[in-house]
Parts: C-alpha cells; structure tokens; sequence
DNA sequence: GTATTCGTTTGATGTGCATCAAAGTTTTTT
DNA sequence: AAAAAACTTTGATGCACATCAAACGAATAC
C-alpha cells in the first residue's frame, strides 16, 4: 500500500502532485518552475506525537510545511511559564521565527503524529531569487504570520473568555473547512490547557466557557469532540457589535 | 541650515551616508550595492504627531524605515476595541502588515513629528534577488517581528501588570541605548493609555504600577519623564524565577 | 481486568485588575 | 492670562477569572 503515510521517511516526494499545494506553495506556476519548486523540499520527516519538530535554541535550516498531522508552537519564559502562540495544520508552513537569529525562538510539538516537508531555508532563498512568484510567497507567509499575531494579540489584551473561546473555534473551523474538513464539526488536538495557554486563560476557565456555550446550546461538547450548532451565535459573542 | 530636519520632503536622500543605516539596513555590502540600495528609497515622508502614515484598509505599496520620530500601530477590531500592536522608533521598519493582503491590516499612528523613508516594496524585492545579502535582511526583519510578537503574547497570556511594564521599560531602554541614548532616563512618546493599550491594562492600573515603582524606589517618574534608578529590581520583577 | 495516570468538569473561595469617581496637573486654545 | 481640553493620579468598589479542591471519566500501563 503506498498511501501518503506509509512513504517511508527522507523519500522525496514532489509537491507538484501534492495535494496540498494550493495551501502551502504559490500558485500559477508553468512545468519548469514547478519542477525547480519540487527541488526545495528536500525530504520528509515524521514527528510522533509529543515529539518536537524543533526546539528554542536550534539552530535554525528550514522551513517545514506541514502535510498530516497537527502542530503547536510555544514559547517558554525564563521562569518557566509556557505560551502557546499557534496551532498548526496541514498546509501551513512553521519555522519562520528562527530566521533572524539562525535558532529556533519556540518549541514545535506534535500533537498528533505528523509528517513535515522539509525545506531548507537557503535553498528557498536561492530559488526565490529566480522566481518572484516564490519570493512574494515567502514574504505573504511571513506577513500572514504577523497578521495573525496581531489578531491574537487583540484577543489577549481585549477580550473576555467567552470571547476568546469563540474567536478559537471559529477560527479552527475556517481552517479546517479550508481543508476539505466540516465547517461545524471538529475534534480537537489539544487539551484544555492548551488552549487556555493560547488564549491566556487557565484551563478550568476554558472547561466552563465550553459548558457554558453547550448550555446554551450553541455547541455540542464531548470531550475533544466539538459541534457547533449555531455558529451565528458564537460570532455574535465573538463580535457583540456587529448584531446591535 | 541643512539638518536632517530640514531636508525638504520628498528629496532623495541616500541610505550610503545615514546614521540609522546599521539599524533599518543590511551591512557588508560593496560601494556599488550600496548605490543600488539608495535607489530603494523612492523619498522621505513627514508624518505630523497624531497623523497616520497608514491605515487599516490602505493599499500595501511600501515599507518605511523610520528616520526620525516615534510610531504605534493598532489594530481595530469591529466593535471598536483597539489594541496597540506596538510602538517604533528610528530605524525600525513599519508597513510589513500589507503584504499578505495588498493592503494594511493596522494603523500606524505618529507619537510625535516624524520622518520615514518610503521603499517601494515591488523595488524591494526586485533588488533583493540581485542583492542576497537585501534579500536575508527582508527575511530577518519580517521574522524578528513574528519573533517580537510572540514575546508580546507571553506577556499578554502569563503577566501580572507590574511584570508587564517594567518588561515594557526594560524593552524600551534598551532599544534606546542602542540608538545611542542613555540606558536609565527616558521620555515617553506615548499616553499611559496607549501603554495600557498595548500591554493589556487599563491606564488606571498602569499609573498605579508606575506610582508602585516609584514608592519602591525603582523608578523616578514626573509624567513622560521616566528615570530607571534599579535596573536590576525591574529585572527582579519582570523575571523574578532568575533571582532566586 | 484492574490499577494508574492523565485530562476534564464542577463547586467554593480569593484576588488582581477593571470600573467608577473625583481631584490634580499639564497642555492647548482662545 | 484665562478657559478648556487632555492626561494623570488616587481612592472606593465590583467582578471576571484564578486558585484551590474534589470527583469523575478516559486512556494507558501492568
């Protein structure tokens, strides 16, 4: 059998018959440009969940774009306090945050086995230079990155945790339905205290919200298992405003 | 009189021979990249104290290097809640937000009279295929910013109010010295809202941290005016886990 | 199959910061 | 120079979320 997750690890595998193309490479290439674009991936790796991609500290030499499983980021204080900064999903692309420094400024987890797209970052460098179309693709990802980090910050220091908790899903949700996946249901790959570390809550706060929101009847909650039944209402307690 | 603040806006004016160029530009390059690297800032622009150099919604053209003066950007969510994403002074590079869409995801706001360089991004990045060691620097820059946020969002997520300001003025010191100002007097740009604002508090609880500083003995404070008696206090508090 | 570990839920209580309020100070306007 | 506006400080009170605690359920180990 020889289904994406049975190619055996370091196997190159082209990303001009990926199926995940669209979401982590730029589009409107010709044959020669998509064949110069398979040659940045240099090879597979597996991650086992619990296992870290890269750690703080490493030195940094790719890009990975994910292509199964599910990642979290996190960085971690001096003292020991953890933060969550991302949740990541097949298709996206981590690693950005060692460029600057040449090592890693986070931790990248698993949360459930995975399977990356190694990239050497010089390599993308390289290519780029003669091809604009990857070179603007390497800057959105970047700005996207940014983008997003805005928004959660605008989560952190304005919102309540209902709030929080609704942006969270609505933002899961898109993601995943972007992927194919239902735009109501989802299983999460992360505790409640990971969530609550991402969305600066402790994780008895997030458990109420989540009971809440079913008592509600805004959503059906079985452990990691989520539905959500009315998902107006999940943006209304996201965005209050926009309903008045 | 030709001071830097007297140059007419939009006269050319070369990177080759600005005091800010270790800051906003790559170094080691030759005399004929540097040349090339003047090119790139198309003008100056004068931005008044309270106007906006941009806004949400703008169209993306440029990236600016501020020459003179001081800057917050926010984000604006819909129901009216803004949140200070953060605040750049000469030599750091704003507008990295518009990339991914084409246009601004925030505001950048004017503390006080200011001066930016205005580089057209699309030169940008047709020179830094020519020019790699333009082309790392772009990256470096995009990712100290990805880095810079998630250090926001550990503050945002895990601290208590006084951590978040002496981190907030530890932060600030230090990015002065390194712009050649003294490491323990400063003068704020910003209100003790916008400080809130981007630290997560309301400005009541930002003057009572300030006021708790200075009863410590930590800080002088007379309104903008903000003297660092005891670094090493601030660091105690913002990092209390490294003194034990 | 039972024991253990890990994660989740729910309740009771505490606290750090927000909110409300008012006075004081500085800056800007006229 | 006086008046108005903007910003800051400080006190009193309230509340959202943290903390503490215990029971429950699911997953894993033995």
């Amino acid at each position: 059998m020889l289904t994406p997750l049975n190619i055996p690890e370091g196997l190159k595998v082209a990303c001009s018959n990926c199926n995940l193309r669209e979401l982590c490479m730029p589009t409107g290439f010709n044959l020669d440009e998509m064949q110069k674009l398979d040659e940045v991936v240099e090879k597979r790796r597996r991650v086992k969940q619990g296992e870290l991609l890269f750690s703080n500290g490493d030195t940094f030499t790719s890009l990975y774009a994910i292509r199964t499983g599910f990642f979290k980021t996190c960085v971690i204080s001096e003292d020991g306090r953890e933060q969550v900064t991302g949740f990541q999903m097949a298709g996206e692309i981590i690693g950005m945050d060692g460029i600057v420094s040449d090592h890693h400024n986070c931790n990248a987890v698993a949360l459930e086995d995975a399977e990356v797209c190694v990239m050497p970052f010089s390599d993308i460098e390289n290519l780029s230079r003669e091809l604009p179309g990857l070179q603007r693709h390497v800057h959105k990802i970047m700005s996207r990155e940014i983008v997003r980090e805005n928004g959660v910050m605008l989560l952190l220091g304005n919102m309540r945790a209902e709030e929080r908790l609704a942006a969270f899903l609505l933002n899961l949700v898109q993601r995943l339905h972007a992927r194919g996946l239902s735009q109501s249901e989802l299983v999460l790959r992360m505790t409640r205290e990971e969530i609550g570390s991402y969305l600066g809550l402790k994780l008895e706060t997030v458990s109420r919200a989540f009971s809440k929101f079913s008592e509600d009847g805004i959503i059906e909650v079985k452990q990691r298992y989520v539905k959500i039944l009315a998902p107006d209402a999940l943006k209304k307690i996201f965005n209050p405003q926009t309903y008045y």
